[in-house]
DNA sequence: CCTATTCTGTAACGATCGATACATAATTAT
DNA sequence: ATAATTATGTATCGATCGTTACAGAATAGG
């Protein structure tokens, strides 16, 4: 039985939400325990109890990240009529996201632990293999496009995956710096202009 | 007189350029007071008697790194004959210095504290700032391509300069994760079929 | 009731962080 | 030679890092 003993007096949801917010907007080296226990509204010992580490809780807040502010972006992706639209959907709802002033600027998976290191090695290639994750979608979404007739056959779909996820990942450090919807919008029609040329005019 | 009292005992520039280089494969809050000691092959007190902080030997070694590996990319910027050419060189310089295989990847202003806090308030203010004039530079290139005629008189300079600003800001990234020197071409040749897009077919 | 189990707060662990005090060594100026 | 000045190496500073020992509080099963 899991009821036994004393019942946790926290939202063990909620206080991952927090953290992931702290992680978000720090980055996994600049957060600091302290930073986190006064987040989440506990003592250490009980986010011990209830995470296990540091590292098993930006694990796991980069997963709930994933589900929570990820599923926007790529569920345009995949849901979208056409590549085009695809892109030009995804581009869209990231400009969006990376804007909103409510949560930290940019996104978590790219920003998170880009300088790898002994310490942090499980944490950098959890990242990387999301990014890369990131860049096989794109990929296999221009790859349905050619198979449905969209884009032709010659379509270099895993350059242009490169090209797009390379965008995405520099509207992260824009918004880091600032930038409003409209600049990372900027970027997404300076995107959409290379589809334009491209995909060719028929598309 | 400067020369009185014992004299150093290590070559000032030839440590600050190994301290660069730690900075940059680790960031700066990665990058302890022993991994730079250790780097320069000197220990802290001198350290401190020469660069005075921590924070001071980043600053100097991010305009060492300004001066030294980015002179190639800026300087092509400004002395292509076309904007066309400065922009695609200025590009092509970037996927060739990230993809080096003898020094960290990426670029040192973007990623080298991205995070802001308190105690790096000025790292990342002096960081943003560089990022922005890189920004000023693109357009004053294409503001100038616009004044002798080369692009048209509604070209939109601010918002093209955010797109390749943007791109190499995320060729950063993609280098990071070990992107060859082919791969940050794609997304370089991604980018200017943006540029035929938005400069028009007479360009 | 009692026991077992689990969580909580306090308090502290060893390690490392950035930064220095201090005595000594090495140089110039007089 | 002596004084003044600056750099070096050792050794350490207080603060903070991530983590945990421990005793007490709160629940369930018996």
């Amino acid at each position: 039985m899991s009821e036994r003993g004393r019942p946790r007096s926290f939202d063990r949801a909620s206080a991952l939400r927090r953290a992931m917010v702290v992680f978000w907007a720090k980055g996994y080296e600049g957060s600091s325990l302290s930073d986190l226990t006064a987040a989440m509204g506990i003592n250490s010992p009980s986010l011990y109890a209830a995470f296990g580490s540091k590292e098993a809780l930006f694990l796991e807040a980069i997963d709930l990240y994933t589900r929570s502010e990820g599923s926007d972006i790529w569920s345009t992706l995949e849901e979208a009529p056409t590549a085009r639209l695809a892109i030009e959907g995804f581009l869209t709802q990231t400009a969006k996201a990376y804007s909103q002033t409510d949560r930290p600027q940019g996104c978590l998976i790219a920003l998170g632990a880009l300088h790898q290191d002994s310490s942090q090695g499980l944490i950098c290639q959890d990242l990387r293999r999301r990014r890369a994750e990131n860049h096989t979608a794109l990929e296999r979404r221009l790859q349905r496009a050619v198979a449905e007739g969209e884009l032709a056959e010659n379509f270099d779909c895993k350059s242009a995956a490169t090209f797009f996820a390379t965008v995405q990942h520099g509207m992260s450090i824009q918004a880091r710096d600032g930038a409003t919807h409209s600049a990372l919008m900027a970027t997404v029609n300076g995107a959409m202009a290379a589809w334009t040329a491209m995909a060719g005019p028929h598309a």
